[in-house]
RNA sequence: GUCAAGGUGGCGGAGCGGUCAAACGCACCAGACUGUAAAUCUGGCGCCCGUACGGGCUACAUAGGUUCGAAUCCUAUCCUUGACA
């Protein structure tokens, strides 16, 4: 059976759990109190953004980003790895990558070399429950030969990353019982043999559970499932198998039907910004049907047709904008501009995702 | 009443003889967003036909005129604003 609980140093908490991303420590927009008030239990933040800032000195004085943004739940830290893509990759001049580690030069500030090792001693020092390895992605669109360096650097990352980590455990005087999870990272691209032989070769190295990045997923609605399931099926029963970035909610679900329990994702967040707000299509909360085929659909509070919609954005949600305020009133904020429009929609799609992960666990 | 400046698409505002269906901004419409360089980005936006390349029609206050050609020059009229009476 998949695990069914998360141990977190604030205590246990049910799986599946979405973890929206706070990337520099804020969920953006909101603040840790509205955090919870979605009833969401955790959040991730990343590596390479604190490392930049606030920075270590400023983490290390709080304690740990707990302390720092006072957030009393689940906390996981996800390693640099994907900045690697998007901020090395994709932009030529922005830094390099060697067998040894990775040297970001971007955005005019000082360069920040970034190792297997480095990226596990941080996280520790973040004083978080998960702790993932950096991992080198496969880019989308290479030949074979390509995505096979690439995993074979994730492995030898992943080895450096396991041993760094029992070695800070060990000096942390941490016990099985209150140590961090630690989590591999599957890369292979849409190589199903690479997939296969890469989730093989972590479990060999020994992890808590493997993470399935999203970024490298098909476009729209082909979402690659077989990857995920060859992950799944190569992987011990009792690993957390963690969707990387994944992702819209019947994503979610059927990967969840594939034994994944943890999810991130900046798109309820980032789409709430955009003025894109979930809906499940349903009269209350208890009739949400998660099975169905279209159980939500978009409220886009920007029409002008909703300008005098008097209804909330949903009946079946219980959040802070939907039990207070009409679909015009969002509406209205958005339209002026006022950064409580951004507050409250993303409060909103927030609880659409944890009531998502509560309908998981009622059905399953 | 005289003089001056002006009247451009839903709005603001460029253009001041041809490359203008008219820059740019706003508004509006459509789309994107997946381990956050993102409160962002892309496309459309007179009417008709075509998926598109494109073609046709009507337009820059109104009516005339000059010119091969006018939103752009001239005349008259109507409005707006300011100054002087």
């Amino acid at each position: 059976m998949r695990p069914v609980f998360f141990r977190s140093k604030f205590g246990l908490y049910n799986l599946p759990i979405f973890f929206p991303d706070a990337t520099k420590a804020v969920v953006r927009t909101l603040d840790s109190r509205d955090i919870e008030n979605a009833k969401i239990s955790g959040i991730l933040v990343n590596t390479y953004h604190l490392l930049k800032e606030p920075g270590e000195r400023v983490i290390k004085k709080f304690g740990g980003v707990s302390n720092f943004m006072n957030w009393n739940k689940a906390l996981v830290s996800d390693s640099g790895g994907f900045q690697i893509m998007t901020l090395v990759k994709k932009i030529p001049g922005n830094g390099h990558i060697t067998d040894d580690g990775v040297i970001f030069k971007c955005l005019g500030s000082k360069e920040i070399l970034l190792t297997p090792e480095e990226s596990i001693r941080f996280q520790m020092n973040l004083g978080v429950d998960m702790v993932i390895v950096l991992d080198d992605i496969t880019p989308q669109n290479v030949s074979y030969q390509e995505a096979k360096l690439t995993v074979n650097r994730t492995i030898d990352w992943a080895k450096r990353s396991k041993k760094e980590f029992v070695k800070l455990c060990r000096y942390k005087n941490f016990t099985e019982e209150n140590r961090p999870y630690l989590i591999g990272v599957v890369q292979g691209g849409a190589f199903a043999e690479l997939r296969e032989e890469c989730t093989q070769r972590l479990v060999e190295i020994g992890f808590d559970g493997l993470g399935y990045g999203g970024w490298t997923v098909g476009k729209l609605d082909n979402f690659n499932y077989e990857i995920a399931r060859i992950i799944s099926e190569n992987s011990p029963i009792n690993y957390f198998l963690f969707g990387l970035g994944i992702g819209k909610p019947h994503e979610i679900v059927a990967l969840y039907d594939l034994g994944f329990r943890l999810f991130d994702c900046v798109l309820p967040t980032r789409d709430a910004r955009h003025k894109r707000l979930y809906v499940y299509n349903a009269k209350s909360i208890d009739e949400i049907n998660i099975k169905s085929e279209n159980f939500y659909s978009y409220y886009i509070p920007d029409k002008e047709k909703h300008c005098a919609d008097d209804q909330p954005v949903s009946l079946a949600c219980d959040c802070l904008l939907c039990t207070n305020y009409s679909r015009a009133y969002i509406a209205h904020l958005f339209k002026i501009k006022d950064v409580s429009a951004l507050r409250l929609a993303t409060i909103h799609n927030l609880r659409f995702y944890s009531i998502l992960t509560e309908r998981l666990r009622i059905n399953s």
